[in-house]
RNA sequence: GGCCCGGUGGUCAAGCGGUUAAGACACCGCCCUUUCACGGCGGUAACACGAGUUCGAUUCUCGUCCGGGUCACCA
């Protein structure tokens, strides 16, 4: 009969602490009844990408929703795939997106709350300290395989039509003599420590997921890694390590983690754990030649969060969004409360989609739109300017020139009850407004097929000696409508319509020669206000220029 | 392949034994209108398939098919 303790004490002699050194330095939370702990769980191995957003969001939300606490926790045990910089990235891209965080790393050096340290390379001793208990009671052991060796067992297996894994009969180690674990060590061995599954294929785990509902699964019968031979733990281990002692109450993470659940329950139920919820979200998806997969962060621009930032989506545009595909009540809510904060919405899991969606940047574009609508001239001006100091330069100057100039132009149609819904994104306000600003304007005299360039020219030269540029709405429709007869048009579109050939055309073609004189258009927002901002002299300069043009052809 | 999860219009989705099978996006048409946008009204379009249970299945059960996930000293 091994004995355990001595194989445990061999294994991990420097850990000298106990489990309830730790039990008692991370105590139960002080937080009201019902209150739900969460938290995003990210690895430092690439920039913050959409899915990593999403999870942080429904996370966040879901702590909101009772008054819980939501904390970031860097799970950087795979030493060989993290890039620098990627703590930072994260964290700081959650920040962008106005994503809360309680507790934990809250930027990329500064971690806060009593339940740290909030990384996992940082945690080596607590991880080793539990694996030790594992140990000592004979439910883990150490394995010597070399990953040659544990291949040569995968190609019998597959051989065998086996399971594949390291198993039952498979594990070699499992149940290594104290003696034989000594002379390997001895003899200069690396080794893993595994756990010794008490589980069996054939009976069977079930869980509640909050998300997917009853969960039926064999038990876990691989003897899977605990601790790698650099001692520091698998993912596996330091999930079930950490929230326990960090006190989550709900686990929410992408449903590729279902298949690894009887897994963790196996190890929460040996510690003497209570498990967490768990609540599995389903991933964002992408239509790749007709087939859906994962969003990816190598083939998608999108995956990337920086995208939707250099696009000029407003953070607020991708969070409405992602939460319009994470609960099918978020837009109903959204229209019964238009200007309430996003964190005003409670999220319930039940109303969480249990396949995932496809990202549809349709979608995107209407909520963006909807959101953009919803900010005054100010809000919109500065969010802008902001947007193009970073990303588009020669715009920003000409934005910045003059910021007064520049609210004038978003205030058209905009701080009035239904506000207009051209812009989505703030890469679509340069061409809004490209005729505003010289640099960026290029006059194009296209008129419509049933105006000629004659009617045209007379229609301007009528109406620039009556133009004048402080007027409201229906004063300067009514200067258009008096010159009208003079060039022969109707005064009154109903006129028109009752007769349409005693005339060579009506108002609203008055109008048309005017916008596309001044702005280079047919379509723009209304143009009184549009002649209003842009100044007398200007509208002038331009609407002569375009009646030469019409005389000169 | 084993084990899981899923399958309602093009997309996101309500509904969960009896419904004219909601709604949103996209698309089309009409109205409003100085153009466009907004707004309003209307339209096209869906329960993967086959058995079973039932008086009755989109809803329950089983099978088939399709899609996704997972089977590492990665997370």
């Amino acid at each position: 009969m091994t004995d355990y303790a001595k194989l445990a004490e061999l294994l991990l002699p420097e850990i000298d602490k106990t489990p309830e050194y730790y039990e008692n330095l991370y105590p139960a939370r002080n937080l009201a009844e019902g209150a739900r702990v969460t938290r995003i769980a990210p690895s430092p191995t690439g920039y913050l990408h959409l899915g990593t957003l999403f999870m942080s969001l429904v996370n966040r939300m879901v702590a909101d929703s009772t008054g819980g606490i939501f904390f970031t926790r860097i799970e950087d045990t795979d030493k060989k795939r993290e890039i620098e910089g990627g703590i930072t990235d994260i964290i700081e891209g959650l920040h962008r997106f106005g994503i809360k965080i309680d507790e934990g790393f809250i930027s990329g050096e500064e971690q806060i709350g009593n339940y740290g340290p909030y990384q996992q390379s940082h945690r080596a001793e607590i991880y080793q300290c539990y694996a030790k208990k594992l140990i000592s009671e004979g439910l883990a052991y150490p394995c010597f395989c070399t990953s040659e060796e544990l291949e040569a067992v995968r190609t019998i297996q597959e051989g065998e039509k086996a399971r594949t894994g390291y198993y039952g009969k498979w594990a070699k180690h499992r149940d290594i003599s104290f003696e034989e674990a000594k002379s390997l060590i001895d003899s200069g061995k690396e080794f893993v420590v595994r756990l010794k599954s008490p589980g069996s294929e054939e009976n069977k785990v079930v869980f509640e997921d909050g998300i997917k509902g009853k969960i039926e699964m064999p038990e876990n019968d691989e003897d899977f890694v605990l601790l790698k031979s650099d001692g520091i733990p698998t993912y596996h281990f330091a999930h079930v390590v950490d929230d326990h002692l960090m006190h989550t109450t709900h686990v929410m993470r992408g449903d590729e983690w279902i298949s690894s659940a009887p897994k963790h329950l196996q190890l929460f139920k040996l510690l003497g754990f209570k498990p967490p919820k768990f609540a599995h979200v389903s991933p964002i998806l992408k239509l790749d030649n007709g087939n859906k997969r994962k969003i990816s962060k190598r083939k998608d621009p999108e995956a990337a969060v920086k995208y939707f930032a250099e696009e000029g989506y407003d953070s607020l545009s991708v969070l409405e969004y992602l939460m319009t595909i994470a609960a099918s009540d978020f837009e109903d809510w959204r229209r019964a409360n238009a200007t309430a904060p996003i964190n005003a919405y409670k999220l319930n899991l039940k109303k969480m989609s249990v396949s995932g969606a496809l990202f549809d940047s349709d979608k995107l574009l209407d909520v963006s739109k909807n959101v953009v609508s919803r900010m005054n001239s100010a809000e919109v001006t500065e969010k802008l300017i902001n947007w193009a100091k970073e990303f588009d330069n020669e715009f920003y100057n000409l934005l910045a020139r003059d910021t007064e100039y520049t609210q004038n132009i978003f205030a058209i149609d905009r701080d009035v009850p239904k506000p207009r819904k051209d812009i989505a994104k703030w890469s679509d306000a340069k061409n809004y407004c490209s005729y505003f600003f010289d640099e960026l304007y290029t006059p194009c005299y296209d008129l419509p097929e049933n105006i000629s360039a004659e009617n045209a020219a007379n229609v301007l030269e009528e109406y620039i000696k009556v133009y004048k540029p402080e007027t409201d709405n229906n004063e300067w429709f009514s200067g258009v409508k008096s010159i009208c007869e003079a060039v022969g048009f109707a005064n009154d579109t109903k006129l028109y319509k009752a007769n349409p050939d005693a005339y060579k055309g009506n108002p609203g073609d008055a109008s048309t020669i005017i916008r596309v004189a001044v702005t280079g258009r047919r379509n723009t927002p209304e143009l009184c206000s549009i002649m209003r901002v842009l100044g007398y002299d200007k509208c002038i300069e331009r609407m002569t220029a375009a009646m030469n043009y019409y005389r000169s052809i």
